[in-house]
DNA sequence: TGTACATCAGTGAACGCGCGTTCACTGATGTAC
DNA sequence: TGTACATCAGTGAACGCGCGTTCACTGATGTAC
């Protein structure tokens, strides 16, 4: 059992501290150290520490495209509301997983701009979940499945915002964790939204 | 017109520059400069640098408490949809100025473990909002106002993370801006959540 | 009022440390003949 | 098969810089008698 080429033990190592100890702390030594080479070796695959990150962000962080445009490809398969449950459901994981890491961005503009650069070539961005929901939701609408007077992008915005925010609003509670499953919350989230509360 | 004692002057510049140039580069001798003072200075008036940084968190973010509390003391005064409209509006500006501050203690775990635990000890922190909107649609609830099976919690949820996501799903679109006012947007969720979409 | 001393906000210059990065080098593997 | 050379991933040690922090000091203001 060998072990991963030094590449992906230093992508990995990085990937690991981002997390962990965060941005501002995962020092070259730091990532050498824990993907067990030397420093010098990270200059062998990446130009600078900078470009070391950019590429752990544009390799390692999930994409939540695939999903939801699997789910808008075959709109009449399921009910709707099953589809916006799975929606959630997906988009609260996706968001757990790439939020931390997506918002220590925050401590360093200028990395942000690269990253973010880097999104738009590939048409990507943080909006464009809300596109791809609310096309799905327009499709639906036109299918007769929802009201027609429904607003979808006011419906999009409400149901991957809630999941956005869970990723955030409770990792410091006293466990560190949301208080519903995330079937749970991707449950009655959907419902709500399909039934309204008024 | 005599300027701000050094102490407020310090907090400013420390502020301003998280904002600018980010957490990861406002050092002290930046700080130092746009408060018009010495390094030295900045010791005198706060133990270390991360003690600044912690002040200016505690004293320089805004509060939404005050807000959400201000129209839950009174619930029947308005229709149920205008105060969600405030709530998700007030909310929007609230994200707007505190996010961008807030998500980049995600870079650097150990500081935001300080900041966490002054929010606690406050008896605040970012899963407040969901409760206190869930508090006051359970009010509205009881008085009849909305749907007696309506999911409080999911609703909070859903209003509110489309408040926060829209701080941050749009800071890289080609304007930069979100397509819509926080006026428009916050009418535009606050009626989706109460009719639904189904 | 004058004098002697205490207090206090703030400074210029230096400190040592840890950071990202580079350098000259090694040892293993492949290749030509 | 043996020999001479090329390639390549990776290293140990050093580099210079900029960081957060501290030091001895200054000049202005307040206070006691």
């Amino acid at each position: 059992m060998q072990s991963p080429p030094t590449r992906v033990r230093i992508l990995d190592a990085a990937h690991e501290l981002m997390l962990t100890i965060g941005l501002a702390r995962a020092t070259t030594k730091e990532i050498a150290k824990a993907a067990g080479c030397s420093e010098a070796a990270l200059y062998k695959h990446f130009a600078s520490k900078e470009d070391l990150f950019v590429t752990v962000l544009k390799e390692r962080l999930p994409k939540l495209g695939p999903l939801v445009e699997g789910l808008a490809a075959e709109p009449g398969k399921r009910s709707v509301e099953s589809n916006l449950t799975e929606i959630a459901r997906q988009a609260a994981l996706f968001y757990a997983e790439s939020f931390p890491i997506a918002a220590s961005l925050y401590a360093d503009p200028q990395l942000k701009r690269r990253h973010d650069e880097a999104l738009r070539e590939l048409g990507s961005g943080p909006h464009m979940p809300i596109e791809w929901v609310d096309r799905y939701l327009r499709a639906e609408r036109s299918a007769g499945r929802i009201r027609e007077d429904a607003d979808t992008y006011a419906a999009a915005s409400l149901l991957l915002g809630a999941c956005a925010q869970r990723a955030f609003a409770y990792d410091m509670t006293p466990s560190g964790e949301p208080p519903q499953t995330p079937e749970e919350f991707a449950r009655g989230v959907a419902r709500a939204l399909l039934r309204g509360i008024g």
